[in-house]
RNA sequence: GUCCCGUUAGCUCAGCUGGUAGAGCAUCUCACUUUUAAUGAGGAUGCCGAUGGUUCGAAUCCAUCACGGGACACCA
């Protein structure tokens, strides 16, 4: 609109409007604006209104950008190759998960939309890309929750030549650079607790049991005791898992909810690790950890795996675990895989991290669909599907 | 998948032990022109989530379903 300025009787200073134009209609009336929105369904479908009214909510966003923003700097200043790999996998494979199923009409042949990237990077790696990174989507066919949507965003990086131990000093360094360009204070209220991100300490997985779990230390290394262990704590166990796939229930059990700092459990058994290399010492743990914060897991690392045979016989460990075990989310075989690796892939370590968690951690959400723009919801029936459904009936 | 809770006007909510729907804000009209959620007066607004049942009578009681939230289970 325009016009000219003038004082009223009142001694209030106003526009005279002379020419008003309609940018575009505005059929609908806002919510009031005291109250603002509060119902999380008509948030969560109606983000745009979200966004209109709570301004805390647009921060969070802004601040996932950033968040996303720095991180791709971070990695690209340490001299990463931002690489896009497949997002419709022929087979299912760098993660133990469901996958979602869907159809290509032209190969008449299914694909499963990647559920983890892990594989393709990796192939670069063999291919002589030194080190690389990907941000993006992974999607998993499993329930919803606070922590969990069917997607997700995670980076998964990649580093020639460098160990896990190299991956916990780089995971140091990013979360010091995170902080300082988004200008947070080391420590972060995330709801009842504080998180001290100065202080990031290491421990085994197999000695969290013991000092942080306080699992006797006889039993956390028993099958056979760690069984008898969680069922007289009436746990459900289910007899047919191996020993690191017990202490992998035993760590679950009492451990995790207890790192609030951050933590790098560390020397995870090979069971559960099927794509992680051997310790050179003890060759039934693998160079990975994970690091906790706030009693959840925001990452996973590992010296790779770059040993073809062994490759191999894991992904056979794993579809056995699928066929005998039940164990349905084992990974898969992939032949082309295996075939990389028999070029040679320099020893290399990798790791993941989720970025919904991350950021949930740094704006104080707990739940994921906060930091999501739009979360995953059920439609709501419309007017076609209940004909539909009654006509069925 | 299981359990608990919720679903009433555009929004935020009230509606006790069943008698047939309310407030505030928003909207509209008029007045005012003193704004920073909140001037005054007046008006309109609801398949009370859906379906079925109990009852003379259901927003209220019961059952089933849908959607959402939380917890657990599953899972990174």
């Amino acid at each position: 609109m325009s016009g000219f300025p003038f004082v009223t009787n009142k001694g209030e200073l106003s526009l005279h409007v002379g020419t008003i134009k309609i940018l575009t209609k505005s059929l609908s009336p806002l919510p009031e604006k005291f109250h603002g929105i509060t119902d999380k369904e008509l948030r969560y479908r109606q983000r745009y209104l979200d966004l209109i009214m709570n301004a805390d909510v647009r921060r969070t966003f802004h601040m996932r950008s950033k968040v996303i923003s720095l991180t791709r700097r971070f990695f690209e200043d340490k001299g990463f190759l931002e690489v896009e790999t497949p997002m419709m996998h022929p087979i299912a494979g760098g993660a133990n998960a469901k996958p979602f199923v869907t159809h290509h009409n032209a190969l008449s042949i299914d694909r499963y939309l990647r559920i983890a990237p892990e594989l393709y990077l990796k192939r670069l790696i063999v291919g002589g890309f030194e080190a690389v990174f990907e941000i993006n989507r992974n999607f998993r066919n499993e329930g919803m929750d606070a922590t969990h949507n069917p997607e997700f965003t995670s980076i998964e990086f990649y580093w020639a030549y460098k160990t896990y131990k190299d991956l916990i000093e780089i995971t140091k360094d990013y979360f010091a650079y995170l902080f300082e360009h988004l200008d947070l204070p080391t420590v972060l209220p995330y709801g009842d607790i504080e998180v001290d991100y100065s202080q990031f300490t290491e421990i085994p997985l197999i000695e969290s049991l013991t000092t942080i779990g306080g699992v006797p230390a006889d039993i956390a290394v028993d099958k056979e005791k760690i069984i008898a262990y969680l069922k007289a704590a009436h746990v459900d166990v289910n007899v047919a898992m191996n020993l690191g796939q017990l202490q992998g229930e035993l760590f679950d059990e009492y451990v995790e909810e207890k790192l609030i700092n951050p933590t790098f459990i560390t020397m995870y058994p090979v069971e559960i690790s099927p794509l992680a290399r051997r310790n050179d010492e003890n060759p039934e743990l693998t160079d990975r950890f994970e690091l906790f914060i706030a009693g959840r897991e925001i990452a996973n690392a590992f010296s790779e795996l770059n040993d073809p045979l062994d490759q191999k016989e894991r992904f056979e460990g794993q579809m056995a675990a699928k066929e005998c075990g039940g164990d349905d989310e084992a990974h898969e075989m992939d032949a082309d895989f295996i075939n990389a690796l028999s070029y040679g892939m320099a020893p290399t370590a990798g790791q993941g991290i989720g970025m919904d968690r991350l950021v949930m951690l740094l704006t104080n959400e707990h739940s994921i669909r906060d930091v999501l723009l739009f979360p995953a919801m059920k439609p709501l029936p419309t007017e076609c599907q209940a004909d539909e459904e009654t006509e069925e009936k």
